[in-house]
DNA sequence: CTGAAAGCGCTAACAT
DNA sequence: ATGTTAGCGCTTTCAG
């Protein structure tokens, strides 16, 4: 049986309310009665029921976490990020996983069945257009993540995609290389990131005066690493295969590497590769991975900022926050593999 | 401002309890009753309050899962597949960070701060001992992840380490290696998990008529990328380097193949390795990974089952399941990269 | 089958 | 500074 706090008022021969008041410590109570509240506190073992706190403050305490899928790397990581920072602010995080499907993203922003549960709501959508998000968020906080055109209606906090997608290209570009391939289109209706990514590979490939060849964008139905592998195949087996290829994430470029390299494909030598995300995995991988890397730990702190603002209520206008990157050049396009060449 | 049910009974000219009735499902209503009852409900956009349900019910319908690190991949795996199962149940899942930090561990089982939040616990523990965690679970149901010495105290999902280590180093003897290293050892009262492969790795030698060469053993702090390539780097430099190696988990594996083949070393010609619990990044990895293959969906869905059943007030005594494991053989130890040899 | 009403444990007016 | 008390929205006995 759980000690409640008339159990406590009672044994410190006071009312629930010092009791709560020494609890919560709001307001002010005198020395010796609060001596004697916390003993009782101590003796009985009292443990304040949350639900009920919540339900009287009309808060859960909950914020909810929702990203397409749990164990890419890229998600672990910002989750990770993220949970860290709500911890240091006493929020407990819910997580769930929308599959990329629609029906999910739309439950959890209409507070569906679970989703009543909770106060504010991160959100990395993928199979939801900008505008149904707003539409159907009404007035639950919701600030989103990812990259995506800017909308004006929730706060949301992103990287500059397309300026990113340029630097990888340039990067590539600037290594001397003339055939550089791009492994990640999608639709733009289904996927706005990856709109944006092919902007930038295209505006660089422009800016460096090389041409434009429908022939080395590579569309893919999802960024993990076997279809990386598969587009590589595609690439390869090319009348005149690229000497370069810009992967608009890091799964991809991973299982691109993976099957060039089991094609007796050097890299970098033969084959430039640039990834898109920063994955710790690439840092590991045979060769190291050149890639585009976000500030992952300021998208966390700032995407968690913002939603406290506005479950405490902040009126203010939604606000668009770009977070820094930079590209960490490792082997994929420019070192060499360390004993073997020296 | 929220509708609640008796805005809504009021709309529908019924008492509350009719309209409870309805939301339930549970008890009967006349045909025409819940009809109209339903009209309103829409009509005003019902949503129950789920904090408000549970102080009643007395329960949170809230689970906690608690891992030391997130984005660690198995882990990554193993709580997507949790999440997924619980989903089926109506059960919403918060995601805990224990960073392997025996504070964090015992605040969670003790019901501090935010964990007076849910009715029930997995937990994936490290710093703390069995026999801790018992003590401190109290009366919370709590069911454990990870391979350990059997206890009897709680609930545990496991596989066989000891087996799957001896699996492991079997197989490379079967290969012909004879000088079999181990990477991964931690001191016992650390770490059960290590001791458990430690041992197993020790028999498979022993049953091999391989001698046991404690130069061969490395200790790692943790199991991640970067110890795995420093322990590798060790190995290297060692007078008479090893001729394989058993890594005790897939990112220790990971990080010593990348630290062996920047040094020239040919894996599997010169050096054979395997690796423990089977995560995407290794059947992606050049070459791929060896490893032990816990079987993850299984985990996840014996866990949550022993979960659900504690919560809803099962009292028969903890059990012990062993799930099921296979050897996933590929490149590292076998298989050849496929183009360049061929 | 449905209405009235009593709380679940807590917080915060409202008193004193 | 502290006691008294009215709910937060819901489920569920108790009647009828």
């Amino acid at each position: 049986m759980p000690v409640t706090l008339r159990d406590v008022a009672r044994e410190a021969g006071v009312s629930v309310r010092t009791v709560s008041n020494v609890v919560s410590g709001s307001v002010h109570v005198a020395p010796a009665t609060r001596a004697q509240v916390e003993a009782s506190l101590q003796k009985l073992g009292y443990r304040p029921n949350l639900v009920a706190r919540n339900l009287r403050r009309g808060r859960t305490g909950l914020v909810a976490l929702a990203f397409p899928e749990l164990d890419v790397p890229y998600f672990a990581e910002l989750a990770r990020a993220i949970v860290g920072v709500t911890r240091q602010h006493g929020i407990t995080v819910v997580i769930e996983q929308t599959d990329g499907r629609a029906d999910y993203e739309r439950e959890l922003l209409e507070g569906g069945a679970r989703s009543a549960l909770f106060d504010g709501l991160i959100l990395s959508p993928l199979a939801l257009g900008v505008g149904e998000v707003a539409d159907l968020a009404g007035g639950l906080p919701v600030v989103l993540l990812g990259e995506r055109e800017a909308h004006h209606r929730l706060d949301h906090v992103a990287i500059d995609n397309v300026a990113a997608a340029r630097v990888a290209t340039a990067h590539l570009a600037e290594q001397g290389r003339r055939r550089i391939a791009a492994i990640g289109y999608q639709h733009p209706e289904t996927n706005q990131t990856a709109h944006l990514r092919a902007r930038g590979y295209e505006e660089a490939l422009t800016a460096a005066g090389l041409p434009l060849d429908p022939e080395l964008r590579i569309f893919t139905g999802y960024y993990h690493r076997d279809l990386g592998a598969r587009a590589m195949r595609t690439l390869l087996d090319l009348p005149e295969p690229p000497d370069a290829v810009f992967c608009f994430n890091d799964l991809l470029a991973l299982g691109a590497m993976r099957e060039a390299l089991s094609s007796g494909v050097r890299i970098p030598r033969d084959l430039a590769v640039v990834g898109f995300d920063d994955i710790e995995d690439g840092r590991y991988s045979t060769p190291t991975l050149t890639t585009i890397s976000p500030d992952k730990k300021h998208i966390a702190h700032v995407a968690v900022q913002m939603l406290i603002a506005r479950v405490a209520g902040d009126p203010s206008k939604p606000r668009e926050h770009i977070a820094a990157f930079e590209l960490a050049v490792r082997e994929s396009t420019a070192g060499r593999h360390r004993r073997r060449s020296g």
